[in-house]
Order: C-alpha cells, then structure tokens, then sequence
DNA sequence: ACCTGAACACCGTTCAAGT
DNA sequence: ACCTGAACACCGTTCAAGT
C-alpha cells in the first residue's frame, strides 16, 4: 500500500474517459492520458499494472454512476426494460468505449452488479434453473448487441443513406433503411427490447 | 489492374485467418500474416491497401462459406432460425475473429447479404414499415451480442466457475452460473432466439 | 511488373535513476 | 515515497530501391 498519491483512480479513468470521448478509443494510450494528466507517461503505473487495467478503470466508471436498485415497478417485465434503459442511457453518452464493455465484461464489478439486478428480477419473476439461464443470456445479448449497434451508428445515421443507394443489390436494405430514418434510438432499443420480453415467459 | 501476382486475396485472407485462429486476434499483424505466407512484410500492401482492408478479407472468407438463400421451412421463424443457425455455425470454427464481424458490420458484403435475407424473410411474413425496422434491428442485436457472447467465453466455461465462486456478493450469478454448466451454446443460442421469434408478431 | 528492405512515427512496458 | 526518462521490442505505413 502506497503512501501518498497525486491522484485517484477516479481522476486517472475520467482522464481516459475523457481521451475516448473526445478523440475516440483508437487514441486510448497510456501516453495519451498521461498527457492528458500532464505527467509523464510512466507515473500511470503507479495506479495501474496494465494497459487493461486503465481500460477497466473506464468500464467501472461508466457503469458506475448507473443505480442498479430494483425499480418499483408493477410488472417484472417493466423491472427488466427499466434497468437496461439506465444502463442504455450511462452508456449512450460515451459511446466510443462500448466495445471495452464488451471486451471486459467478464472481470468487471459494474457488469456483475448489473447481471445480479437482473437476475434478481428474473428469479422473483418465477425464472428458474436452465430456464433462467436462457433468459438471462438472451436479454444480455440483446443488451450487448443493441448498444454496440447504437454506440457504432444508429441504423438511422450516415451508414444508413448509403444502405439506401444499394437500391439494385439489395432492395430490402435499401428499403428498410428508409424506413430506419424515423425511428431514434431510443425506441429500437426499447421497442426491441419490448419483443424480446414479450416472448419471455417462467 | 496489375498483371500477375503470386497470390489470391483468398489466400491472403486464408493466412490472416490461420493467424487469429492459431494465435488470436492480438497477434494479427502485417507482419506475423506476411510471415505466414513467406513474404515480405510490404508485399503485403500489393493485394491490400490496409490492415483494415486484411481485416475485411478475414470477415468475407467467413462469411463467404455461408449459404444465404432463404431455406424452404413451413414457418418464417424456422426460416429466420436457420437463416442465424447457419451464421452461428460458420463464425463458431473462428471464435477470435468475431470482434471483426462487429468493427467490419457495415463495410462487409457478407454482412450485407446476411441482412438481406433476413429482410426478405421478416418482409415476406407481413412485417413492414418501422415494424420492420424495429424487428430486424432486434434480430442483429441480438445475433451479433450472442456470437460476441459465445466467441469471448461461453457461460457455461471458466468464466463461469470463477462467478459460481462469488456465492456472497452475487448470489443469484453463482447459482445462475451453476445452472449453466448444462446449457451448450448451440442451445442456448438457439432457445435464446427462439424467446425473442415468439415475441415477434407481424 | 512485381516485390521488399530501410526508415519513420508510433505502441506498451522494463528498469534504473531522479527528487 | 513517489515520479519519470531512456531504452527495448514491438506496431502500421511511406518511400525509394531492388529484381
């Protein structure tokens, strides 16, 4: 245990987090955030033992700020959407560092603390053994998909005009990315998610 | 339009993949992949103008084995299942290269082909409109989230011993994990979307 | 015409030294 | 005790040169 420090791991991931926001995750390098920091690049060593490790620092501090208590709400499946949508919308304001989600979402405490809330959720809900399992994994591959979906550009963004020109090699793309425009976010992640419920049962 | 080369970007693409297959996504480079071929590291750059351009060969070469025409099943959720099966099927011999799927989505034409069978099925069962937009987006979401989940480390895995651990803090996640032990991905994959297909009405 | 080595501007990280 | 520069083994890529 160290004595004295300059910094907390807080500052040091909000440094890096800041990096990502503004310049993008490509840029997230140790001599980047030490600049960030004015230090030099060595002293993040002090904090951290990894490049991987400063990337947690990033995930856990995203995650951190989402409020994972149970919602009060009337139905388990309004429990369930009202989660994933605070953590869609922690989320959808870095959405550079989505894929560090992903990439760490085995070894991070605000990933297992999200997964507890759900499962806890499923488990009142009547969810049970294998049946639980099931579920548990097909709303977190929704939620994994939906937001890496939205973080590297809505169906409704520049990616989409350019579906929309490959009218002859692809009319049902060409087709549906028209109709894509007027649909935000917000409500393909929710409304996607309202399918995905419907079809749960215990 | 150069004359004669030595080589074919499939055996380019080959290598690249015999790279990530054999030593992970980490250790493709320019370098290890012109090593592999016995070239040197610039030669490279006659068949592709990119690592990134590398990378999208690896996702074709995957990608270009899968037969996309819609199979003739009695309903349009067995269709769209098989249509997700197959996907799963080819991209599960490569598990480390999954990551690509998801940085190369929009630029890949075998990405592009898979979405279009896709469309063309949803748009055959009556599905229209934004209707159509929100059902096919929950379909990918949930696609690219399950191959991401399976390629990183399926539930039922080392992960998954490690959360069974963590009895204290997380209750619900080691006894959801244990329960997991019995769950193989393909089933898991295949029941999770079958929840979401029932969900899913025209 | 096709291929490639040297060189440049970057990485993450070790290690020995500064204050 | 905390911090850091030099150095090492890597990247992707430019450019001029080899055959």
């Amino acid at each position: 245990m160290p004595r004295k420090r300059s910094l907390t791991t807080d500052q040091l991931a909000a440094a890096a987090l800041a990096v990502v926001d503004r310049d993008g995750l490509a840029v997230l390098t140790m001599r980047t955030v030490a600049q960030e920091l004015n230090m030099g690049t060595m002293s993040l060593y002090r904090y951290v033992t990894d490049r991987e490790q400063l990337e947690r620092l990033v995930v856990e501090l995203v995650l951190g700020g989402v409020d994972f208590t149970v919602p009060d709400l009337p139905t388990w499946q309004e429990r369930i959407a009202e989660l994933c949508e605070r953590i869609r919308l922690a989320v959808q304001a870095h959405p550079a560092m989505v894929p560090l989600l992903l990439v760490h979402r085995h070894a991070s405490p605000g990933v297992r603390r999200s997964g507890e809330a759900m499962l806890s959720v499923l488990a009142g809900a009547g969810f049970a053994g294998e049946r639980r399992v099931i579920a548990f994994r097909a709303l977190v591959s929704y939620l994994i998909g939906a937001l890496q979906a939205e973080g590297l550009g809505p169906l409704s963004g520049a990616g989409t005009d350019v579906l929309a020109t490959l009218g002859e090699q692809y009319p049902y793309l060409a087709e549906t990315a028209v109709s894509a425009r007027g649909v935000t976010p917000q409500r393909e992640f929710g409304e996607g998610l309202a399918l995905l419920l419907r079809g749960l049962t215990p």
